[in-house]
RNA sequence: GCGCCAAUAGCUCAGCUGGAUAGAGCAACGGUUUUCUAAACCGUCGGUCUCAGGUUCGAAUCCUGAUUGGCGUACCA
């Protein structure tokens, strides 16, 4: 299949254009899509931008281009023209052609090389505390679309930043010293990472506490922050840090080991996974050979006390500082330089960094800058921004212990499911690991869909009070779909049947069916070109719900024809690829049975 | 103050580059199982698409201006 049937239908309509009424209309003004339900026809032509060739009125045009395209169009077999639009219906035998050359086909759903390289960042956490629910979707969403631009066509490489050096990381250490006495996760048997965030916390409590004397004593809000003991011995800490005193790095490594470790459990149970890191205290320095470029290219200007500065307002933003008075990076700083090393490292077309929609302006700001330092990469720059997760109560904030913690969560997903499939009670003659295999799926599918299926821009309410649902618009639904399907190919003992016929009838549910399947490609591409794992998880969960009608409308294994029971056969586990495969670009698995 | 983003059913969300009477799920109510897994299917109820202008044959969608909410505007990251 060379030319898809819409290519054709808009080819034709154009040609139908100039013989009919003597007009030019550009294809790109010929809009077709999918007949509503309630008509009768597969595929629409909006026919109101031809009127003005025509010069009749919006019916009489649709009926005269229909004609032509009947004409002209083997595969119509009937159209209605209803106010401006032109209804077509195809032969139930195009429908069947497409599924048995094109749906069921070996590769469908992967396009094909596009000879591209990129580069998605995703996860980039700091080592002082565990993941939270935000961390979740950033992992999620950074996984789910370096796998669907692998599906388009690109070559991917997943990449996690390291924020592994900072304050942030000393206030943990600090604390540590003071009051750990020694603690380790193998002496307390917990995690690493939820070791490191105790002391955060406890760092965050004593040093708040601080304040409020400081502030007592007639200080300032400001002052005291700035006074405050703890703040000034951790500081010491950073700076004992960068000098590369011993003690200080031995602890530091300790500590980050730590929580690489409790990282990897949850990365692991999550399911994502990189092909490269970077850490930023290998990063952190990074940088500076390009501020000293942009001022040779008077990109940037020097100020008195020697900070390096640009000047933005031209293109509506601000002054910035893209190095301080004494000559360490900023965030914006090492961000320059990582940008060039990556691209350094893998020469890609594209980046696409993962961050919160909290950091749009830093990013525009940096993207501007390496466009400005005339780096010709720097158009394949691209901020896929994603809104926050909120609570009912607002932000979560991980020093005021107003987190959903990573860990936990995925332990009550799985929890609840191992509970709604004891309920159901499917699941016998499974082994104990098959079953607690089942439960993480489920649990997890249950999660992953629920944040995926929103559009990454749009912020995300959760209710910790209000248990994620397996039924309705869900991922147990979908998941539920395929395992019912693999139950009945497995009873059908699909795979024996011989090749069968194509067939000429088909009933309305199976068409539909196709007609979705058909879409696939064209969903994995769009959502690719707008980094939207939503678009798939939508589209999964119509097809899902287009094959349960099937399924209940029509009989496969006892379907009354020996070769439509085949073709039932082939169309069930065609869509259960489908899912399959959509899900996995989702990351999330389906199970053979639940 | 300035900038960016969002606003669609009681709740959570779809709605592709403008196209027909704005769709799902949850919740509520009713029906379907001697037939391939009822985590399913079918139906009922539920909408001034935040508001006001504008462009258009046609606007939830594009433009302008408000309102509400979120975020940013650091020699923090």
């Amino acid at each position: 299949m060379t030319q898809t049937i819409q290519q054709q239908l808009i080819h034709h309509i154009k040609q139908a254009v100039k013989t009919l009424f003597d007009g030019d209309l550009p294809e790109g003004q010929i809009t077709l899509q999918e007949t509503r339900k309630e008509f009768e026809g597969q595929l629409t032509a909006v026919i109101f931008p031809i009127t003005r060739f025509s010069r009749k009125s919006p019916e009489a045009t649709g009926e005269a281009i229909g004609q032509y395209l009947m004409q002209h169009l083997p595969e119509i077999t009937s159209f209605n023209t209803i106010k401006g639009f032109l209804n077509i219906s195809l032969s139930d035998t195009y429908w069947a052609t497409l599924f048995t050359t094109h749906i069921s086909a070996e590769g469908f759903g992967r396009l094909p090389s596009n000879g591209r390289k990129l580069l998605v960042e995703y996860s980039s956490p700091n080592t002082n505390k565990p993941l939270h629910l935000g961390h979740i979707r950033n992992n999620l969403l950074g996984y789910s679309v370096a796998e669907i631009l692998k599906a388009s066509g690109y070559e991917v490489t997943k990449a996690n930043l390291v924020n592994d050096r900072g304050i942030h990381i000393c206030k943990s250490m600090l604390a540590w010293q003071r009051w750990g006495n020694g603690e380790t996760p193998e002496g307390s048997g917990m995690k690493g990472d939820h070791l490191v965030g105790k002391y955060y916390v406890l760092f965050d409590q004593a040093y708040k506490k601080e304040i409020d004397a400081l502030k007592a004593a007639g200080q300032s809000e400001e002052e005291a922050k700035k006074n405050a003991p703890l703040i000034r011995d951790a500081q010491e800490l950073l700076r004992r840090w960068e000098a590369g005193d011993p003690e200080v790095i031995t602890l530091w490594k300790t500590m980050n080991g730590w929580v690489y470790q409790g990282f990897e459990e949850t990365y692991q149970r999550l399911g994502v996974d990189f092909d490269q890191y970077y850490y930023e205290s290998d990063t952190y320095l990074l940088g500076k050979d390009l501020i000293k470029e942009g001022l040779d290219k008077g990109v940037f200007y020097r100020k008195e006390d020697q900070s390096v500065w640009i000047d933005l307002t031209a293109d509506g933003l601000d002054e910035k500082l893209v190095l301080r008075g004494d000559g360490t990076s900023v965030y914006i700083t090492q961000d320059l330089g990582t940008a060039q090393l990556k691209y350094d490292d893998f020469g890609v077309d594209e980046s696409i960094y993962v961050v919160g929609n909290e950091q749009d302006y830093h990013f525009k700001v940096l993207f501007l800058i390496l466009k400005k330092l005339g780096k010709s990469w720097a158009d394949g720059l691209f901020h896929l921004s994603y809104g926050m997760v909120d609570l009912p109560s607002g932000k979560m904030k991980s020093r005021e212990g107003t987190v959903v913690d990573a860990d936990d969560l995925m332990d009550e997903m799985e929890d609840t499911a191992r509970k709604r499939t004891e309920e159901l009670g499917k699941t016998e003659g499974l082994a104990a690991t098959e079953k607690a295999h089942l439960y993480h799926i489920i649990g997890m599918g249950a999660l992953k869909y629920f944040l995926l299926k929103v559009e990454p821009k749009k912020r995300l309410l959760f209710d910790p009070n209000e248990s994620i649902d397996f039924q309705g618009h869900t991922g147990p639904f979908i998941q539920y779909t395929h395992a019912r399907i693999k139950s009945v190919l497995t009873k059908g003992d699909y795979g024996s049947q011989s090749i069968i016929e194509l067939l000429t009838v088909l009933a309305p549910a199976e068409r539909d069916l196709i007609q979705l399947l058909g879409n696939y490609p064209a969903v994995i591409e769009s959502a690719a070109r707008e980094f939207s794992p939503a678009q798939l998880a939508n589209y999964i969960y119509d097809v899902a719900k287009q094959y349960n009608k099937f399924y209940h409308e029509e009989s496969i294994l006892k379907a009354e024809d020996g070769n439509v029971r085949d073709f039932r056969m082939n169309l069930s586990a065609a869509t259960a690829r489908v899912i399959a495969d959509g899900m996995k670009l989702l990351g999330i698995e389906v199970p053979e049975r639940m």
